[in-house]
DNA sequence: CTTATATATAAGAAATTTTTTATATATGCT
DNA sequence: AGCATATATAAAAAATTTCTTATATATAAG
């Protein structure tokens, strides 16, 4: 019943798997930024920006930093940087990804 | 004006962002097979078996081996494996792809 | 008080991907 | 001759993903 660990990776496969969001992983990468920002940098509407970024986050791929530079009163802007993540894509890799826990060991 | 990596990536994880086709690299991996057969294996109809292959086959992910059985006659069955490929996924990783050639080195 | 910055979300349209259905061809078995 | 095995492709339907448009809210700058 491992197919939990797949699914899983289809999702977060799905993610990397467009141009846009994968631009921003770099562009957040090289420097954490706001929505807003990003938005300007790649072009793109806000609301898309947002909703790619959104999924993003979802998965865990990007998180929220707190880094702020305006020194007094509730952060309203909210800057995003790319989690520390790894995936190692191989046919070995994908094999047992399909594997029971019990069989993996 | 490296877009090119960054794109052929897309490709490549697209390729790989679905569920029957990571299923298929899994199946082949663990014995290689014809496209008839994995179609069976994975209960899908023929044509949608051949089209998922025939992505992955496009890309380099997965390769026709000559392992006949039938010794005489021309091999009218075609036998697959996956390719020896290995995609890392880090944040690092994906910034790369946007740098252009010259200020990679 | 208007503009720029900033977040959040919903609904619909557009584009792409996935799946089905149909067609054509060929071999081997019983 | 009919059935199972086997490949290949096209066209249309179905499903999903992506993008746009609209709305609402709030702060800071000029």
């Amino acid at each position: 019943m491992n197919e939990n660990k797949s699914r899983e990776m289809v999702k977060i496969l799905k993610a990397l798997a467009n141009p846009v969001r994968l631009k921003m992983v770099a562009s957040l990468y090289e420097k954490p930024k706001n929505v807003y920002v990003l938005a300007k940098e790649l072009s793109l509407p806000y609301p898309l920006a947002y909703l790619h970024l959104d999924g993003l986050k979802k998965l865990g791929l990007v998180k929220e930093i707190r880094e702020e530079k305006k020194v007094e009163g509730l952060p309203t802007v909210k800057y995003y940087a790319p989690s520390d993540f790894k995936i190692v894509l191989t046919p070995i890799e994908i094999h047992r990804l399909f594997k029971k826990k019990e069989e993996m060991k």
